[in-house]
DNA sequence: CGATTCCTTGAGCAACCTCAAAAGCGGTGG
DNA sequence: CCACCGCTTTTGAGGTTGCTCAAGGAATCG
């Protein structure tokens, strides 16, 4: 069942056509719960993190979809979805698959080798040191400021999940990766970027800087 | 394009019916390279990782595939392989989906599914103590020993990787492995056991202790 | 039986974790 | 508007784990 209790004016988006409308979910907030009943949904933008419930009662980090990705596609077998999922950052999705979109069999295997192809991301997310891996997850996370007419950026953005997120994700400590994102923004990797109309202190600026630069002033 | 160049006295498995054949790998041996063209298989014993091309020209682990686990499905579409496949241990692979069960659309979710869950938990031989990383690995590989009217065990058996796959796998070192699977052989977790005609020394069988004593004795 | 490869074990060290406290931010109510 | 509260983030100091480097031993293959 799908928690839309406190949004329910971000929801309000206008529906495009019939049966092609979109949710929107603020940062940390929860979007389907394991064990609920609904359907599949394509992250449009934002990032959503997905937990199963691990064996011993705990919840733990399963899985990561950004952009474009398909999350509860196991609804369409099971009726119900396997894992919980919560927005990393605000993030817009759609139902899936979209009703004027038929063909099953060929939409199902793109779904699947692009499921394949980020689980390896995120496995790698958590290989190599502290450094290396906050970078890349803040890589993966980075998109193209949309709609921005002042920011109409060379650069891409990215507002960052919580330290407990990222620290989940990464599997480190929520204190290492506060470490790592400060070393990011002194390497000028990170550029604090606050928008004019609602303020948000975790929005930054990426640069591709090569990361030998950036490995080399964490030993100073 | 499939490399069954040193083992074709161990693909001679002999047919069970018409287009339902098997191919059977030994451990460390490839099952088949990213970027050739093939099919899709489906993981009947063993176990096998999957490798991608990683940005840096490096091969980096993927995924575990293990049994009943489909394999190569990205083939479907693309025709070819987005991952390198190879045995972890002696295995045996099936083509998927099988000549005589057409229903394509709910089998391609099955595996979604299955995969996403795969997935979480590959995910997680990657979180907490090395130790307990090491353990979980080697539950998850653990299989009933088949056709081993001997054995006819009420215990679990396995037969390790090379510790460089195991390493790769749990992201940690091959000292650090090597040193955490002496604990797990101390602690009685894992009891050495060589086959009488065919002598393999990293065979074990596997008791599923509560790894608290296991833990324990790690400090002593 | 020799050569190669893989596994095992040890010693020292760096990276990361743990514990703890302070500071920043957001919301609430006087 | 400001004081207060809870929560998250930041920063520090010290301890532990796992990594690095190295050498010896076991298994495999020709």
């Amino acid at each position: 069942m799908l928690q839309s209790k406190k949004n329910s004016h971000c929801n309000a988006a206008p529906p495009v056509r019939a049966r092609h409308w979109r949710l929107r979910f603020k940062r940390g907030q929860r979007i389907y719960a394991a064990d609920a009943s609904g359907g599949a949904w394509r992250v449009l933008s934002g990032a959503v993190r997905l937990d199963r419930n691990a064996p011993g009662g705990e919840e733990s980090f399963a899985n990561l979809a950004i952009k474009s990705d398909i999350i509860g596609a196991e609804t369409l077998i099971f009726g119900r979805y396997s894992f919980t999922a919560t927005a990393l950052a605000a993030c817009v999705i759609e139902p899936w698959p979209e009703s004027h979109a038929p063909q099953a069999s060929d939409s199902l295997l793109q779904t699947l080798a692009k499921a394949e192809r980020r689980t390896a991301e995120v496995i790698a997310l958590r290989c190599g040191q502290a450094a290396e891996r906050v970078r890349r997850l803040v890589m993966m996370l980075a998109q193209e400021p949309e709609e921005s007419p002042e920011w109409q950026a060379e650069e891409l953005q990215v507002v960052l999940p919580s330290g407990q997120d990222m620290a989940d994700i990464t599997a480190l400590r929520l204190e290492t990766v506060s470490r790592m994102v400060s070393r990011l923004r002194q390497a000028g990797i990170l550029a604090p970027l606050r928008q004019g109309d609602h303020p948000s202190p975790r929005m930054f600026a990426v640069r591709q800087t090569s990361s030998d630069a950036f490995r080399a002033r964490a030993s100073t």
